[in-house]
DNA sequence: ACGCGTCTTTGCAACGATGTAAACACTACC
DNA sequence: GGTAGTGTTTACATCGTTGCAAAGACGCGT
């Protein structure tokens, strides 16, 4: 269709010319400026048809200051997680018109940092940003002059909107799953050490209130820490567990990747899923509904998630004026066969 | 460090105005142009630094007619293969100065027509295209104006470069790799009925292949047949061909994602693995080496894969005129517990 | 027929950078 | 001292679009 061909630099220009009108009246057309005669709007229409004119965007982003781009940063898309949160930001802003630019941070703090006031902040109208390893002190590099949405629970009280799951409840819902399967020795792996905002400490203190709404005790020993949230720091802190001797009948991955490599542990090492050990993950990746055995988790609500975190960079980058929001996003218990009763 | 603070549109005007220069002056210090005199050249450099410029991007876009921005088309980002492969992509282009805006088609013929054509082209300087639902007879529509690298090996014959790896030689390894460990009734699961030149039919030809060399029968009732790639396929598939009742002691899955819903399937029906059947995939994403029992597989050499794309393609877009290319990446056997002696 | 308000269309000046080609500066050499 | 040659800086037009403000067209009431 695209009538002359060769990279066809067909401008409003020669649209203009071709239907005998203002470039500015070309203008209007193509933005649906609604003051305009049928007539004229077909004609235009018509000679935009006829040589195939397609509007240079980095023109329009010139004028307008904007780029019909958001920005997303997260920390590598070979995380489960992380990839099918892409997937469902990247839906959310072409149904809204907008496209995705993403970042890998590699959970890296200066590199997170960088994210923040790189280059390419230029090239994008906004962000979304999923930190994993800044934490309260790094609130003020997070005072950006753009459109900034907060994915996560690691730093609050800025000048951004917030979207977030309560992992407080989430987390205290997984444990009381597993306490209501009749488990009282509940593993926890992936804990970090230190942490007091990130995700990984409030769902520890979700574990922590479940355990004392049951009268069971608190034993340090049933908590294990572990960095990155991989599959291998999974069947790793498992390892350690079990070879620690404290008796365990349950693990609470804090996310999937995490236990699912549990399970794998326990596999290699002949251990029963669930009858000598129930294992439950969080966050209801695509793999926990096919991993041998079918693993329980909380399900975030990710597509709620990215709607809403699209939803708020927009009307940001659109001028709204509103105070920041903190948006909490629902959860559920999805309970599989790693803990069957 | 943004000395003027709010939303601070420093253009090369002010910081030429600063350093007393022209502002081609203050461009040229900041594209690296040679012939500049070490002292203007750090008057220049100084007012950047007091002013805290950054460079407009859209204005150079416009005018350069160049974006800095790659795009990614691939079917969906929540299958594992496809983040896997755009967290390398993302790498690779990182590496070299670009970054990438990735689009999804969900394996939908008419989205990965339009990718070619959209709007969004724009903003890109060209394409790195991951079909899956394209065939050849959509040669056509892949003849762009753009710089264009085709993953995959769908289309063949047009002017674009191609990236893919050698499915048929792959396809043969693995089912030799079953042979070789005593198998002789190998099902596959995932083929496309009527397709000749999609990665299942090659796949299917070198596991023909490999059933020749070594004197095997072919039947057809081995051959399952499985639409889109995912893990639910590949649970049905495998409780069709064990339901039909033919004689199986080994599974291929024509990609990872069939292989562990396989994997799921066997478990749930309390078959061993790889005792009774032994499982192969093909892939090699991070899952398989934490499924239980683990998942043999193909590694198909993503990092070259991205890496090569990502040159290729920025090579086209500098201009480069050479014949069009197509580059087939290496490929290796990953066994493991799936299909352990 | 006149004036006024509303609907349509237009010209012009930006947006912020870079390519071109010319101007200017300085050395080196005859 | 003049000229060629190299190194350094500059003015200007231009990339393709949109905001602004004003001009032109049209309908209506009086």
């Amino acid at each position: 269709m695209n009538g002359s061909g060769v990279r066809g630099t067909v401008t409003m220009h020669d649209v203009a010319a071709r239907a005998g009108v203002s470039i500015k009246t070309v203008s209007n057309v193509v933005n649906n400026y609604p003051h305009i005669r049928p007539a004229t709007r077909a004609k235009v229409q018509e000679a935009i048809d006829e040589l195939g004119y397609r509007m240079n965007l980095s023109a329009r982003s010139l004028r307008q200051g904007r780029t019909g781009i958001i920005g997303l940063a997260l920390p590598e898309l070979s995380l489960p997680y992380f990839a099918e949160l892409a997937d469902s930001v990247i839906r959310a802003a072409e149904a809204r018109g907008v496209v995705v630019l993403i970042e890998q941070t590699s959970a890296d703090r200066q590199h997170e940092l960088d994210v923040l006031t790189s280059d390419r902040r230029q090239l994008t109208d906004g962000l979304i940003f999923s930190p994993l390893e800044l934490g309260p002190d790094d609130a003020d590099a997070l005072k950006v002059d753009y459109p900034l949405v907060v994915l996560g629970e690691r730093i609050f009280g800025g000048d951004w909107d917030h979207v977030t799951m309560n992992n407080v409840d989430a987390a205290r819902a997984a444990t009381q799953h597993l306490i209501d399967q009749g488990r009282r020795r509940i593993a926890v792996i992936g804990a970090h050490a230190g942490e007091t905002m990130g995700s990984a400490a409030l769902r520890v203190l979700g574990y922590q209130a479940a355990l004392a709404a049951n009268g069971i005790p608190f034993d340090p020993d049933l908590v294990v820490e572990g960095g990155l949230w991989h599959r291998a720091t999974g069947a790793d802190c498992t390892n350690r567990v079990l070879d620690s001797g404290v008796k365990v009948d349950a693990i609470f991955g804090l996310n999937d990747a995490l236990a699912l490599g549990s399970l794998h542990t326990l596999h290699a090492r002949g251990v029963s899923v669930p009858d000598e050990i129930a294992v439950i993950g969080f966050d209801d990746i695509e793999d926990a509904a096919y991993a041998s055995p079918t693993l329980s988790s909380i399900s975030p609500g990710r597509e709620q998630i990215a709607t809403m975190a699209v939803d708020l960079l927009l009307a940001r980058i659109a001028g709204e004026d509103k105070p920041y929001r903190r948006v909490i996003t629902d959860f559920s218990v999805v309970p599989r066969e790693s803990t069957a009763a």
